[in-house]
DNA sequence: CACCAGGTCTCTC
DNA sequence: GAGAGACATGGT
């Protein structure tokens, strides 16, 4: 990716492998707002403005360090589409999506998130997490900063109630109590099935849930959420619906190896935004 | 009034 | 292990 910082200020040259409009709408990230000229992107208790200057993108923020590694600047998009492609539905999925990246968020935010993300829908989600930052999270002047675990932990299962997680709240409570009493989140020696599964131990995390932390909170990309969308693909691909989710994403993972995450990034916001039901 | 939403949990066999 | 139901909430 062909950047510059300059007083902390990003600018991106090129948008051909970073496009703003994909890398936020294409599901992995519930946390921005459009602005007349660009995009508010909140992560952790920071935030970043993003415009649009001429073909250039400008990022401004308190800490661009922290937005480059957020914004997954170090890597070649270019490369990894150039290995997608070869495969059956992903030259398609690819061209609609162009410029996504795969974002690296705050693993607890990620997971928090997660758990609220599970049979529920998109604007839901973003309103619901809204609302759990104005309660919980530091007051940062015009915003609010995603809640620490801490925080979290000592919120009554009320208060989760009280911002419309449903019976999701009993799930966070438990979650966050566990993250802040020094559940590891160190996952840097262990395979992805074995940091898959110690995910799963914590109440609201299944298969699908996990592979979505282990992929934006981890950047691990052997992992290949599947969830309703990429089923539906899968019939399209494979041509056989009968199988398990926990199937499926098995099938997916061992084929893809460690370019899952992108594909599934590709394949899930194409399906979304063009397949028919 | 049903049905659905980036599923998971629990209880069965 | 695999298969049914339940599950809060809000929109269509």
């Amino acid at each position: 990716m062909n950047y510059s910082i300059l007083n902390n200020q990003i600018i991106i040259e090129g948008q051909k492998d970073f496009e703003p409009r994909h890398i936020l709408d294409c599901g992995q990230v519930f946390r921005y707002l459009k602005t007349d000229s660009g995009y508010k992107i909140f992560s952790k208790n920071l935030f970043c403005s993003l415009i649009y200057v001429n073909d250039r993108v400008i990022i401004n923020s308190i800490n661009a360090e922290y937005f480059v590694n957020y914004f997954d600047l170090n890597r070649d998009y270019g490369e990894i589409k150039k290995k997608l492609v070869v495969y059956p539905g992903l030259s398609d999925a690819i061209k609609f999506g162009n410029g996504i990246r795969i974002l690296n968020q705050d693993p607890a935010e990620v997971i928090i998130s997660f758990i609220i993300s599970a049979n529920n829908n998109i604007p839901r989600i973003k309103l619901i997490i809204e609302r759990l930052c104005t309660a919980l999270g530091e007051d940062m002047g015009d915003y609010h900063a995603f809640p620490g675990v801490d925080a979290l932990a000592r919120a009554p299962i009320e208060l989760f109630k009280s911002v419309g997680t449903g019976y999701r709240a009993g799930y966070l409570s438990d979650t966050a109590k566990k993250l802040a009493d020094g559940f590891s989140l160190d996952f840097s020696g262990l395979e992805y099935g074995e940091a898959r599964k110690k995910l799963m131990s914590l109440k609201g995390v299944g298969g699908k849930v996990a592979d979505c932390i282990l992929l934006f909170g981890f950047h691990r990309t052997e992992a290949f959420p599947t969830d309703v969308w990429i089923e539906r693909v899968f019939t399209e691909l494979f041509g056989e619906s009968d199988l398990s989710g926990e199937k499926k994403s098995k099938i997916l993972s061992a084929k893809f190896g460690d370019l899952s995450g992108y594909a599934q990034q590709y394949l899930y916001y194409n399906a979304r935004e063009n397949l028919i039901k």
